[in-house]
DNA sequence: GACACTCTGGGACGCTTGTCCTATTTTCCT
DNA sequence: AGGAAAATAGGACAAGCGTCCCAGAGTGTC
C-alpha cells in the first residue's frame, strides 16, 4: 500500500519508461499498466502526453537538485563533490549500460522530435552545468569554471554514450580514472596559480 | 534527371530523415514523399521497414569508410589522420548542432527500442574505433591504441551531445583545442617511450 | 506483335496511437 | 447522513502507422 497520490505514480512510472524506452515509444497504455489504472483515467491527471513529460522533467529537475544538494553537505571539499559527480557513471553504471544517461538521452531525442519540452529538458544539463560551475570556483578556478563545467559534462556524456553501445566496464573505469586525475590537475592547477598570484 | 535507383533514393531520403527525425518517428510517407513515389510501391523495394534502416546503416558504413580511407591517403601523418576525425566537429558542425551525432543518436535511440539492428549500428562505432585504433598504433602507441581510440570516440561523443544540446561554438573551439592538444600529447609520449626504449 | 518481367500507384487491412466523453464509484466536507 | 467534488473505468473517436494486395504501366526479349 503507497502513500503516493495517482499523479505522482503516473510520473515516477512515466518517468521510468521514457527513460527504459524513450518518450515517444512510450503510451499510454505503456503507463496505466504500470500504474495499475484505465487510460481513460488519465486525463484527469494530464491534459496530454506533453503535460506528463513535462511532469517528468520537472521530478528530474528536483530529484537531481535534491541529489546535488546532498552532495553538497557530505562533500568534504570542492573536489570531493565534483568526485561524486564523475562517480554517477559507478552509481548508475548498469542503467547507463542498458539505457545511457536519462538527461542526453532525452535531450537527444526531443531534439529530433524537434519537440516543445527541449528548453526544458536542456535545464538538467544547466542544473549540473551551475552547480559544477560553483564547485569548480569554489576549487579556485573562477575564472573557467563554467569551461571546466562543460568540458567534464562533456566527458561523462561521452563515456555515457560509449559505455551503452559496448557494455564495457574497463573502459568505463578508465574513463573514471582519466577524469579523476584530470580533476587533480584542476585542482593543483588552482593552487599553483594561486601561489603564483601571492 | 537522376541517375540514382529508386532503391538508391529511398536508402539516402531514409539516411537523411533517420537522422534529422530519428528511425522511429519517420514514417513511410515521409520518406515516399522525398522520394516521390507511392507508398504502395515501396514493398517492391525493402519487405520492411527494419529493411530499410539496415540498407541506411549499410550505407552510413559504407560511407564512413571510404571517408577513411580518404584521410588515409590525404593525411600525411598519423596525428594528421586522427586531426581529420576529430574535425568532423568542424565539417558537420551545423547538422551535429541541430541533430546530434548521426552514430551516437542512433545508437543511443536503437537501444531505447531493444532494436535487432543494435549490433548492426555498433558497427558504426567500432568501424571508427578500429581505424583509429591503427592510427594510434602507426603514431607508435601500439600498446594501449585501442584505449586511446575509445577515448576519442568517447570525448567526441560527448562534445556532440552538448553541441546538440547547447549550439555553444565557443564550446565546440574549446574541445577541439583540447582535443588536439590531447592527440600532441599523445604522439609526444610515444616519442619519448621510444627514445628511452633506444 | 506477344510474352514475361519489373516497376508503379492506389487503396484496403488491422492495429495502435493520443484524445475525449460519459456514466459510475469513491472520497471528503459539513 | 447527504451532497458536492474528485477519481475512475470503459469505450468511442479520428488519425496515423506498417503491411499487404492487385490491377495496370512500362520495358526488354524472342
Amino acid at each position: 500500500m503507497s502513500t503516493k497520490t495517482t499523479r505522482a505514480e503516473i510520473v515516477e512510472a512515466a518517468d521510468d519508461l521514457f527513460y527504459r524506452q524513450g518518450f515517444e515509444h512510450t503510451s499510454f497504455a505503456d503507463i496505466a499498466t504500470v500504474v495499475g489504472i484505465s487510460r481513460g483515467n488519465f486525463y484527469h491527471h494530464f491534459k496530454s502526453k506533453d503535460e506528463i513529460l513535462d511532469a517528468v522533467i520537472e521530478k528530474r529537475i528536483v530529484d537531481r537538485q535534491s541529489m546535488m544538494e546532498r552532495w553538497e553537505i557530505e562533500g568534504a571539499s570542492p573536489e570531493e563533490r565534483i568526485r561524486r559527480f564523475i562517480d554517477i557513471l559507478i552509481v548508475n553504471g548498469e542503467k547507463i549500460k542498458r539505457y545511457g544517461c536519462p538527461i542526453g538521452t532525452l535531450t537527444s531525442e526531443l531534439a529530433k522530435l524537434n519537440h516543445a519540452a527541449q528548453g526544458e529538458a536542456n535545464r538538467l544539463f544547466t542544473l549540473f552545468r551551475t552547480w559544477l560551475r560553483r564547485q569548480f570556483a569554489a576549487l579556485g578556478r573562477e575564472d573557467d569554471a563554467d569551461e571546466l563545467a562543460m568540458h567534464l559534462l562533456a566527458r561523462s556524456q561521452g563515456a555515457a554514450t560509449l559505455a551503452n553501445a559496448y557494455q564495457d566496464d574497463a573502459f568505463i573505469a578508465r574513463e573514471l580514472e582519466s577524469m579523476y586525475a584530470w580533476l587533480k590537475d584542476c585542482a593543483a592547477g588552482a593552487s599553483k596559480r594561486e601561489t603564483a598570484a601571492m
